[in-house]
DNA sequence: CTTGACTATATGGTAACCGGATACCTTAGT
DNA sequence: ACTAAGGTATCCGGTTACCATATAGTCAAG
């Protein structure tokens, strides 16, 4: 694996020969990663064979994300031990990488598969449904609280979502207790909700619980979301059913797909049993 | 999930809920992506309720890695279909960083186990090994090339093992035909090559054969590697055997963990047979 | 000795901001 | 009414790893 003679590139060859731009290696020349063996008076570059080897570390080394500075500093303290120091933390950064990127993929496939859901359901109809337990992340408790309160809550809690990476791309929803609901309360939430799709250890989750709920739609924003409540309610009159302890509301379709509050789409989930 | 008041966030309470720098929503007003919805004659900017919907959407297309002008792009055209379509894209594109991610995991793992046997070697000590069979990739011939020509045929192989994806951190290493190792012109490769881990489709692939090889290390430049090759000769001679098809050179120590040529480590393979 | 192909330097640009300097504005306290 | 503290806006420079362009100097061949 050797080259014997010791013929010289210009800049130009040894561009070509390390498939990269005359650009790159005047930069690397300038911060001092790489630079030619000679330099003539004339400000000519000319890089050995040598060089080649180098070049192709620093090529290696920026596969793995390696701010140029850093490959520097590398390339002057460089050892077998060095070596396999380094490589221990990249692969697990890359192992880092790689899950992070794994969270997207969920969140991805939850937007897509809720977005398909919205776009095939008839916001008109009220139906009743059995749903599935599910298990829910609570904000802290948001009662009777102030605009400029729920806003920060709604914040804090997104934080939240991110920060402990349950984020699998379920809306963040509001959580109405009967109460509030039979009042016409409609918009005093008691806690923000997000379902999980993994559940963390070292939290406290909620569950949703498993059972019939009454499912509606509201279009637009929420100032008129009385008269939906009205027919939601009054349906579940005529089913002869009683409400449950909790009402659930998430956007359907928001700001992510379209365009300004009016055609957002909330669906209601009133849980219900038999009287 | 609603809001009614009207109150307004100044440039700074906004930046707080958002949980970034103001800099960053003077930024985003400059390119138009989200600006206040009120601006005082005084200059001084003003966000609504609403707009923190807009942000979220904002903050989720960049996780998905998304460059502002093209959220931007988006946001003038979205629309549940729309978005149904650039999730899937974006998935696409997720798993293809994904498998990068892996491929270069393995090319670590390779490197590092690399650098730990060669630093557990004992390169004075001459050995015969059994090997197993490998995969390799072969580069064009090279046997009698310039050095110009050398040089080049290592860039375009490691430019076809790049754009095969199949480099899993495997030296270049050189093949050597017996009769030229006969005859101690022992720097005239006949072959680059590269063990390969996954067998790409729709290439040729060089089964290096399973045998008996004896194996030696030289330190330092080629231009003394002649001497490393009469010591195995000899002790091929001595053992009584004799030489196979080919001889296998191998950097296991380069400029990625050592400092100047001299440094290199070269495992040279013979492959040989019982007389 | 000219022509064409090369070389060098310098400048400005990219993306998505961050930090600091400066000047203006607002609000609370005296 | 006035001041001081703290907020706001704009401008400028810097970040990373280059790319593109303009200009000027250099080289090798015919």
């Amino acid at each position: 694996m050797s080259t014997s003679s010791k013929k010289l590139f210009t800049s130009g060859e040894f561009a070509a020969l390390c498939n990269v731009k005359k650009q790159t290696l005047f930069h690397y020349d300038e911060i001092g990663l790489l630079s030619p063996e000679v330099k003539k008076e004339n400000g000519y570059r000319y890089y050995s064979y040598y060089q080649y080897g180098l070049f192709s570390v620093i090529e290696m080394l920026k596969q793995l994300k390696m701010p140029l500075q850093e490959i520097k500093d590398y390339l002057q303290t460089k050892s077998p031990q060095q070596l396999m120091e380094l490589l221990t933390v990249k692969s697990l950064e890359i192992n880092q990488q790689i899950e992070e990127l794994q969270r997207l993929q969920t969140m991805i496939q939850t937007k897509h598969k809720q977005t398909r859901d919205a776009l095939q359901t008839d916001y008109s109809q009220i139906t009743i449904e059995y749903m599935q337990q599910e298990r829910l992340l609570i904000s802290k408790k948001i009662f009777h609280c102030t605009d400029p309160a729920f806003l920060e809550a709604i914040s804090e809690f997104q934080s939240c979502l991110k920060e402990m990476k349950v984020d699998s791309g379920h809306p963040i929803g509001g959580m109405i207790r009967r109460k509030e609901v039979l009042e016409g309360d409609f918009d005093n939430y008691y806690y923000l909700y997000n379902r999980l799709e993994t559940i963390p250890t070292q939290t406290i989750t909620y569950v949703k619980a498993a059972g019939l709920y009454v499912i509606g739609y509201h279009i637009g924003r929420e100032t008129t979301i009385d008269q939906t409540y009205a027919k939601l309610l009054n349906y579940i009159q005529k089913e002869d059913l009683k409400l449950g302890n909790w009402t659930y509301e998430e956007y359907i379709l928001d700001e992510i797909s379209v365009n300004g509050i009016d055609h957002y789409v909330t669906k209601i989930m009133i849980e219900v049993r038999e009287k």
